[in-house]
DNA sequence: GAGTATTTTATTGTCCGACAATCAGACAAG
DNA sequence: CTTGTCTGATTGTCGGACAATAAAATACTC
């Protein structure tokens, strides 16, 4: 019958102040932030609340520190820290290799398509530079699990949308460990991967959006062979240890 | 040569050690957090870092508090956590309604198949019943609105796929100033999108995964249309103020 | 005068102690 | 069984303090 009539302690009412600010560009990214002392001053508050404020802004990605500074600048969230936040939801939220895989699936030939639509020269060569890197890779597990992210990254990249490349990142992150599992118990996988790389490459070289999206369904199709050929259950959870979960094959 | 060696200052390692504490669920979700100074005891810190520890997880949404409540309670990321970080991070890497648009295209027919596939009898109640409030709305552009993101909700919520459920919300909230702008001016697209819902709720009963991925493929094609005749460029940001943007047609 | 040491200052991280507001229960009264 | 009252626990906020160290300013060297 009644809304409750929400009163804000002042930390929140000091980090959301600064947070619009941010976000309709009067702070500018790269900006130094005063100093805690003087936002004190400002918002006449003290010191420890500005800091709670503080703290909220930085894990939310919106404030950061120079390599070892002291001073706070104004950023935006990074890749790294929305891969981080968002892969740590769904791994709370129970989500499986199946449901991420299926998330790949939905999403990586749209990117696949968008790559070879608009890439950039530069963009190509960044790609064909991974592929081929993943391709001379021998043995080095955790390397080669890279290149492959790496892969999807340069991809997303090249479609020079920023929608996708900050979606593409936590997707990625949860589908690293499995992945590692798959090329280290399914011989043919390097080779499959290196093929269907291959093929998007030349179809984004060409401009064929309609080829990459195809070929990028098929590598990504093949991941879940991989999935079941490696003894990797679909309904893992991800974030669980794969060690665990895989079916025992010595 | 030399990687630095990377001191953390207590506040952070404090908020690290609940973090991870969280992530392997020896926290459950739900669990009530000791009280702030039980905490500075265990951790043998001073109260006011743990305070500070504590805002950089309940930012996160790893804790969060009941109803007005006092004390703190493990929780996990919501879908409004998620959507406003999300969101908030498209707008500062300047994401324009045509990125957020690619996206949609490249995501949706994926969660409509998916519904289709797996969608239960009270998932398709649910998403049946969000379409028909959407064809019986009169005016009232932002209830409109309102229902028109409800039905994409219903549709990732049917799919049972936690990581369609998290992703959509972020695309939805960024699209939703522009698709009011979208309903006022073009007059065909209310009908234009209750009959496209419609066809998307018969193929999901009719357990159609194909059928309701080509359906909506259409139906985000629409929005694209509905931009263009709306006069939004769609170079326009997200975020950004989209009466000045729309090309004055009063 | 450009680059390198050295000193000075400013700023952050952490601590301590304090207190009002208020939430959560217990308890009493109607 | 609801309403009112009391009590204790807990949070939000404050002020002041101090060591460590990053940043700035200064002196020094070739």
């Amino acid at each position: 019958m009644f809304e409750p009539l929400g009163y804000a302690p002042a930390y929140l009412r000091v980090s959301e102040v600064i947070r619009t600010r941010i976000l309709r560009r009067e702070l500018p990214e790269g900006e130094r932030l005063p100093t805690e002392t003087e936002l004190a001053r400002q918002f006449e508050v003290n010191r420890s609340t500005v800091r709670e404020a503080l703290r909220k802004l930085e894990s939310n990605g919106l404030l950061g520190r120079r390599r070892g500074g002291k001073r706070l600048y104004v950023t935006r969230p990074t890749r790294e820290t929305i891969g981080g936040g968002l892969s740590q939801a769904f791994a709370l939220h129970r989500a499986r290799v199946v449901d991420v895989w299926e998330a790949l699936q939905a999403v990586q030939p749209g990117i696949a398509a968008a790559a070879a639509e608009r890439r950039s020269p530069k963009a190509l060569a960044q790609l064909e530079a991974t592929a081929l890197r993943f391709a001379a890779r021998q043995g080095e597990r955790e390397l080669a699990v890279g290149d492959v992210a790496g892969f999807f990254d340069a991809l997303g990249e090249a479609g020079a949308n920023p929608v996708f490349t900050l979606l593409n990142e936590p997707l990625l992150r949860l589908l690293k460990p499995s992945l590692a599992v798959i090329i280290d118990r399914v011989p043919q996988a390097r080779s499959r991967i290196e093929s269907a790389q291959k093929e998007i490459v030349a179809a984004v070289k060409a401009r064929d959006p309609k080829s990459a999206a195809e070929w990028m369904t098929r590598h990504v199709r093949d991941f879940r062979r991989g999935y079941e050929v490696a003894g990797i259950p679909l309904s893992t959870e991800v974030g669980e240890d794969l060690n665990a979960a895989v079916s025992g094959l010595s």
